[in-house]
DNA sequence: CTGAAAGCGCTTACAG
DNA sequence: CTGAAAGCGCTTACAG
């Protein structure tokens, strides 16, 4: 039986509405000697207030949702971006005095049960496609308010966070071609699906266009983002003679690395490879991966501020917010053998 | 204003009490004519139920929590073997209609406002060391059903579920000594926080009284389970003139390689590396890791399986479950030199 | 098979 | 500065 508001207002002798004030800090409204009284009280007893009772009664639940998309026998962390999102996420919020739910999204309708029945305050959309995001309607999303991470989704009813990652590719490209690579490869999943993989794909292309080179359409592997799939496309790869490869992920070009070792390939004496995201298993490869670096700290940082500003009224950009990437060149490229 | 369950019995023409018995499949006290005309009106407006009012109403809150030590501005999902854990964990939790609350435990008593403040039915306590879990009184877990994950912690209150440990450490030991290796190093974490790690290094050197083999005291090398501890730990080992070690992770594992690689020596050639986990990072190292594998889907399912048996009611085991273990032989491991 | 009533533990105007 | 009262959206015996 824990004690609840009821009983430390009893013990204190006032009504539950002063207890109720004093722990939720409203000094304003209760004199200094109640306050510590009652302060006393609360902590003698370890009274700890019932936040579902909160969430009943007030507006706000300090609860905020990330979801993420999983088929119903998946695992979310099998992604390593993924998982270190979950975990800045994790921080940012508990900094701010918030909860995280993580919950993993098998079918669009959960979305709305997800959204609706926590009276989440707010909440992170994380590896949506963009049509996903664009067919949330209000009806489905309440006044939960959502923060959509790397999408180039129009919906006016989710806030945006991503990378740069138009320049993120071309930056990848551009110092490919500047080692005097020109059969570089671009690998990652469909464009069609998600903005950010066309994004990177242009950013990429871009960077032929600047260094006034052509780029072979048949370069482009379409392919899942694991390291399966990228050991399989390594292969593949390795069959079309590229010199260098652009993947669209440090897990997919450790992969490829692999693939590329398989088919008698080294790393970077006959390839190169740039992988995405700087993720932690970027320097455990050998040789460490030259990668595009994101900075995720800031993006979790980003996106519960924008959470927090419109939670508490403020206004927010109604346009996305980019954060700047950056190429760390580590030991996975190199100038190709013709040049050497 | 989303709809509530009042809104649903005022447009059905019943009460709240027939409304809830049909959203909760409580059909015996229904005519399926009135569980019907109900069930389409709920589908056509969406109807979502409120979790905070009937966590508050009921007893239970369908909701478990996910406790993990973590310094205030520390991110969770760092150690690899964590964020494996979160998504297997919500992936079991979810398949049972459970949801997933995510807690960084900056401070002791943080413990029980987790515990307490949303009812949780059930948390799971990973990496805490013996002595904290040992130290939870009833007065701060209240009702909740605990597991602690990975803990020779001897607290009734927490049910245990946890990897052989001790014959992990000894099936690594037995493999190297068995290749012709004497001079092992054993890497990991103080021995005296956490009994996973002393069941570790007992099994270790079990191996070794097996093989009839003296172990050198001098090759226990104390080091945080980091990649970069690793790295400097490798540059010790190599320098102690260790053939051999056995890390109590990957990723201190590959952290070590990188020390060793640093220190001129190479693995498999001069040193023989053994990790701990068979996380993918194990199989993206380069050679693949040997390793100790721990089946983490298998102990998610598990420790879900023991939560949700004593909410129901059910007997729970009273000693701690331990799940078998298996050595993955992979290309960090050979012969010592003078055996070759 | 169905309903009226109380209650879960809080917060929020509104009075005083 | 403090309290009485209503209400948040459900569930749970208890009657009928």
């Amino acid at each position: 039986m824990p004690v609840t508001l009821k009983d430390i207002a009893a013990e204190a002798g006032v009504s539950p509405a002063t207890v109720s004030n004093v722990v939720n800090g409203v000094s304003a409204r209760v004199s200094s000697g109640t306050r510590e009284r009652i302060l006393r009280i609360v902590e003698r007893h370890g009274y700890v207030p019932s936040a579902p009772a909160r969430s009943l009664a007030a507006k706000s639940s300090r609860l905020v949702g990330l979801l993420v998309p999983a088929a119903d026998r998946d695992s979310l962390t099998i992604n390593p971006h993924t998982a270190g999102v979950v975990g800045m996420l994790e921080r940012e919020l508990r900094r701010h005095d918030y909860h995280l739910m993580l919950r993993g999204i098998a079918r669009p309708a959960e979305v709305t049960e997800a959204l609706r029945s926590w009276r989440l305050d707010g909440a992170v959309l994380l590896g949506f496609h963009d049509a996903e995001i664009d067919r949330l309607k209000r009806r489905a999303v309440g006044e939960v308010v959502l923060v959509a991470m790397d999408t180039y989704a129009e919906n006016p009813l989710a806030l945006r966070v991503r990378s740069d990652d138009h320049e993120g590719a071309r930056l990848a490209a551009a110092h490919l071609l500047g080692l005097g690579h020109r059969r570089i490869a671009f690998a990652g999943p469909e464009s069609s699906a998600t903005g950010v993989v066309r994004q990177r794909h242009e950013g990429f292309r871009r960077a032929f266009a600047d260094a006034g080179a052509a780029w072979d359409e048949e370069l482009r592997f379409t392919v899942d983002t694991t390291h399966a799939a990228g050991r399989e496309a390594g292969t593949r790869i390795a069959a079309a003679g590229a010199t260098a490869v652009v993947a669209t992920a440090d897990v997919l070009a450790i992969g490829i690395m692999e693939g590329l070792a398989a088919a008698g390939r080294s790393v970077p004496g006959d390839v190169s490879v740039v992988g995405y995201d700087d993720a932690d298993i970027a320097s455990y490869a050998t040789p460490k991966l030259t990668t595009v670096a994101q900075d995720l700290r800031a993006k979790a940082a980003v996106t519960v501020r924008l959470l927090l500003d419109r939670l508490a009224g403020r206004e927010a950009p109604a346009a996305a917010v980019t954060l700047p990437v950056e190429l760390v060149r580590r030991g996975t490229t190199a100038a190709p053998r013709a040049f050497s």
